[in-house]
RNA sequence: GCAGGGAUACCCGAGCUGGUCAAAGGGGCCGGACUUAAGCUCCGGUGCUAAUCGCUUCGUGGGUUCAAAUCCCACUCCCUGCACCA
């Protein structure tokens, strides 16, 4: 495949060529180091991060797209001279390697590293700007020494603990999982069920944090849904701890609600089946065997289809009564399979009158109901045979003090009332759970522990590490469990207190503990003192990384972690910054075409591509899809970059859609790309060779339209590139620009000089998402500094003049345009070839009119009250000949019609500066008649003002300023 | 059920701080120029009408306004996440 433009326009055209511009740039960028930074207390910093990769194969398109995105705004960010740290790594632990590794019979850190090369190749030949010497990889004992290292610092701090506690155990990864990684009561990487098994196991405290995690998301730019997301899984819950006594036993049921202003509506206490209590109440009576039943069928839950146990509300009487703490009233206690053990205290009271589940309870277990709150103020609650779960106001209380009180009010109330009983008080829930740390897993780091039969669980001390992980394990397939704790190399040693024979925790962490702080760590990636110093973790975090870009698949897990590991780290005093990341930008998926069936409505291999369904016989049809293996409907960016060039692949991802945007892969969308790319660089070359022609000293309107439209654009781009509105950037960059240069070039010369300030504009805007190409032509420009080095002025502010030259032209196409529209029309209606255009601008009455309706515009005059009254004092007003044509434009110009409003307030500054006086529409027409003529290819344009020639077809009448009548002959 | 985001012409997609919006840009399609021809490239067209007017259109229905794709209300459908969370 060759990279050939094959058009050969102009003549002594160059080819462009990505396949020998690409590595020779990227061979310079390297040899220079210009992408690497540092400390600079001078220049303002960008942090620009992408998540980075999990090497489980080579580049796929997200990666791509995701980088690109990173690229083109950190080139951007440069190129505007600020200090900008971009920097890649590499997410290495992890199952997938294992699983490879067992599969092939080698070693985890074989297949990782492998990969990491093939990755690294990939990048490299798309050109991002990576400060390289920066390059981590979490599976290297460089890193993870430090993961250990804020382990230990973590466990000083209190924040880690063991406890054996129920965990999610996913089988088939033969391991437990955290909470944010069990989606669906599903194992979030392999979508096996999970099941909940008594594990000893280590845990962050992440539930310290869960107020600042919440609270500080009002303060960052993260995407709308990541927060609700975040918000979500946090879920607090404000309301009270009630205490409920178990009748004849001194046994409490305390439980959460956040209605505790229903309290006078409890008519019942429901236990979650594993609650403890419901042993203690129901062994050795005649109530054991049915709670026995559901507690078992609760326990074998996730092995049922969750759809169906979601229908079901079942619950059993425990034989016992509670007491209702402000009332004395008995409620029965039952144990029910809707409450959910780990969440509030494991025990709801139940309201059957103001809460649907607990009504469809009562009904089905026959439970009295009673309303406590009413809807209308003043009124008895009404029944309508379904709980009103809304705030109301307080009735039926038997204590009148409650009665009449709402909303917070009541909730207040009751609180007050408990506590002064001791019987319970305001509390805050949380949805979220500690972090599940360790696994049972090889691939990733030790955790730093040393069981001793005499001192315990002991730290292993900081100058013992890193605890490595021991490369001469061999894997094989069909083997399970962790070789780790069969390893007596690894496994024994002594304990660091004691002395005396120990084992070492077997356990290792979670891979995405080591995600949580790897931005940090880019800050300082050689140090081997410390996992970052501390003054460079403040000086490139301050307020977080600047625009930090991945996948919306990690909003719970990753980014939330990462959240909680900066506070946390930042409370050990090891930096400044709370919140890691003060910008998110999420990516959308590169989807492409795949094989669908409607009537089923699933997605087939593209193997099946125009054949039948294989579900139902069906003819498939074609939807867009996530790209993915199973599909089979992947692009592999290598055959692509070979094909058109890192350049065109870059323009093609940033041009398909804006960053947060789904994109639709196209084939036939490439190769216009790759043409678009032609093009752009046939006119560079060719402004170029403009350029260096003295002899062309041209310094025509075109030109000085060109230089003005490239300011204004210049000045635009920077604005959407800041925002990260790529795709509207390159519309900018990469497509209005060239469409300018070719209606310049067709409005008339451009000098040497033209075309040299043209180049000096249009290039950097190339340089972000196109920057072999852009580098190149910046050399044949004769410059010596190259792009990357090269800061620009972003906020220049575009000349005084530049509105009128733009406006001015804007009006020409705009004559042209309408020209246009009517041609078709006038062929109609007249005999013979068209060979003339009449152009009659307005009248002088109907500028002065304008002239004058602006300016008493802008000091704020009442046209309905006064226009008349000023239209009667006019001269053209006294011509009785044209009187009521006069009317007739006065009111098109200050009231309008219908939907149109008067032209006076529809004409912007541009418009007014060219009526009132930068604009003579006659002579200007006629500079430029030659151009019309030729734009509509007809022989002759004449233009008069109306009344200084014929009046062709009546158009003087429709003639208004900047609106000439156009007529055909 | 709760939360977040959507629905715009043949398709994708901008606009959505109300008027300059028949609605950017791209793709597709149609026509023209160039070419022996196809391709490439360039120019023009692409709601209905019409010598520049006018009419209808931005999920459905209603409302506010002199004026609504844009603001408000209700509804329908789609996507995403969470979910017997008390």
């Amino acid at each position: 495949m060759h990279l050939r433009c094959t058009c050969m326009r102009g003549n002594g055209m160059k080819e462009y060529q990505p396949a020998s511009i690409e590595p020779k740039w990227q061979v310079a960028w390297n040899e220079n180091s210009v992408f690497d930074s540092d400390v600079d207390e001078n220049k303002p910093k960008f942090y620009c991060l992408e998540m980075f990769p999990y090497p489980s194969g080579k580049m796929h398109m997200g990666h791509v797209r995701n980088y690109s995105i990173g690229d083109s705004m950190a080139r951007f960010r440069r190129l505007a001279g600020y200090n900008v740290l971009y920097p890649m790594g590499y997410d290495s632990f992890g199952l997938p390697a294992e699983n490879a590794a067992r599969k092939i019979g080698g070693h985890p850190h074989d297949v990782t590293w492998s990969n990491i090369e093939s990755i690294r190749t990939d990048l490299n030949r798309m050109g991002f700007s990576y400060d390289w010497r920066r390059e981590l990889a979490t599976s290297n004992s460089t890193y993870y020494h430090w993961n250990q290292w804020i382990f230990l610092k973590f466990y000083e701090m209190g924040l880690v603990v063991r406890r054996t506690a129920p965990t999610n155990w996913c089988d088939s990864c033969d391991t437990v999982l955290a909470n944010e990684q069990v989606k669906n009561n599903r194992c979030w990487r392999c979508a096996d069920e999970v099941r909940q098994k008594y594990f000893p196991s280590w845990w962050l405290k992440m539930t310290n944090y869960a107020d600042e995690l919440l609270d500080e998301l009002d303060n960052i730019e993260f995407p709308e849904n990541v927060k609700a997301m975040q918000r979500n899984w946090i879920g607090r819950s404000h309301g009270a701890d009630i205490c409920f006594s178990v009748i004849e036993s001194d046994e409490i049921i305390k439980v959460f609600t956040t209605r505790p202003d229903t309290i006078f509506g409890v008519t019942f206490v429901t236990l979650a089946p594993e609650h403890t209590l419901c042993e203690t109440l129901v062994t050795g009576t005649e109530y054991e065997a049915d709670y026995r039943e559901l507690a078992d069928e609760c326990a074998r839950m996730s092995e049922f289809d969750r759809i169906n146990m979601l229908k079901e509300k079942k619950g059993v009487f425990l034989g016992r009564y509670a007491t209702n703490p402000l009332t004395g009233k008995e409620l029965p206690i039952y144990a029910g399979n809707f409450v959910v053990g780990s969440y509030g205290t494991g025990a709801v009271m139940a309201v059957p009158g103001h809460d649907q589940r607990d009504h469809d309870f009562a009904k089905k277990y026959d439970i009295q109901i009673v309303q406590v709150l009413s809807e209308e103020e003043g009124k008895e609650p009404k029944v309508t045979g379904r709980a009103f779960e809304g705030l109301g106001w307080m009735v039926n209380s038997g204590q009148p003090r409650f009665d009449g009180l709402y909303g917070e009010e009541a909730k207040s109330a009751i609180i007050e009332e408990l506590k002064s009983k001791g019987m319970g008080g305001g509390t805050t829930q949380y949805r979220l759970k500690d972090w599940l740390l360790s696994r049972q897993r090889f691939w990733g780091t030790p955790i730093p522990f040393i069981h001793c039969n005499e001192c315990g669980m002991i730290p292993v001390p900081e100058n013992d590490l890193p605890i490595e992980l021991p490369l001469e394990v061999v894997f094989t397939e069909g083997e399970s469990g962790n070789p780790l704790a069969s390893h007596e190399g690894f496994v024994n040693t002594n304990c660091p207190k004691c002395g005396s024979p120990a084992k070492r925790e077997t356990d290792t962490m979670d891979t995405f503990y080591d995600s949580s702080w790897y931005f940090l760590r880019f800050t300082d990636a050689q140090n081997q003192s410390a996992p970052f110093n501390k003054s460079k973790a403040d000086y490139w975090m301050e307020n977080g990384v600047d625009l930090y870009i991945g996948g919306i698949e990690h909003a719970v897990m990753h980014l939330l972690y990462a959240r909680f590991f900066t506070k946390a780290l930042r409370d050990a005093g090891l930096n400044d910054v709370s919140e890691p990341f003060s910008r998110l930008v999420c990516q959308g998926m590169v989807n492409a075409p795949t094989p669908y069936c409607t009537e089923c409505n699933v997605e087939h291999h593209v193997d099946l591509d125009g054949q039948q369904c294989p579900l139902c016989d069906n003819k498939l049809g074609s939807r867009s899809a996530k790209m993915s293996k199973s599909l089979g409907n992947t692009v592999s960016p290598e055959i692509m970059i070979e094909k058109y060039g890192a350049d065109t692949v870059r323009l093609f991802i940033l041009f398909g859609a804006n960053p947060e945007a789904g994109m639709e892969w196209s084939d036939s969308a490439i190769d216009s790309n790759f043409k678009q790319m032609n093009s752009i660089y046939g006119a560079l070359i060719q402004a170029i060779e403009i350029a260096e022609d003295p002899s062309l000293k041209s310094n025509s309107s075109g030109e000085k339209w060109l230089l003005a439209r490239a300011r204004l654009n210049s000045k635009n781009w920077a604005e959407y590139m800041t925002n990260v509105s790529l795709r509207d950037g390159v519309m900018l960059s990469h497509f209005e620009m060239l469409s300018d240069w070719q209606w310049a070039q067709r409005r008339g010369e451009i000098s040497c000089d033209g075309a040299m300030q043209f180049l000096k504009i249009w290039v950097p805007m190339l340089y972000p998402t196109t920057p072999h190409l852009a580098e190149e032509i910046w050399e044949l420009m004769g410059n010596n500094l190259m792009l990357a080095q090269t800061n620009m002025d972003m906020d220049s502010e575009k000349d005084d003049g530049d509105r009128i030259i733009l406006s001015r032209e804007e009006y020409l196409r705009k004559v042209i345009d309408r020209a246009r529209s009517v041609r078709e029309l006038a062929e109609r209606h007249t005999e013979g070839e068209l060979s003339k255009v009449i152009i009659q601008t307005a009248q002088e009455w109907k500028i002065n009119l304008a002239t004058s309706a602006i300016s008493m515009l802008q000091d704020g005059f009442d046209f309905k009250e006064g226009g008349n009254k000023f239209l009667h004092t006019q001269p053209c007003f006294q011509n009785e000949d044209i009187r009521a044509e006069v009317m007739q434009y006065w009111r098109s110009i200050v009231i309008g019609q219908k939907k149109r409003r008067g032209r006076i307030y529809t004409w912007g500054m541009r418009e007014n500066d060219l009526i009132s006086g930068e604009l003579e529409e006659v002579s200007f027409l006629k500079e430029n008649s030659q151009f019309i003529a030729d734009a509509l290819g007809v022989p002759i344009v004449d233009v008069y003002q109306a009344g200084d020639g014929e009046d062709i077809a009546g158009k003087a009448r429709n003639s208004i300023p900047l609106e000439p009548g156009i007529a055909w002959q």
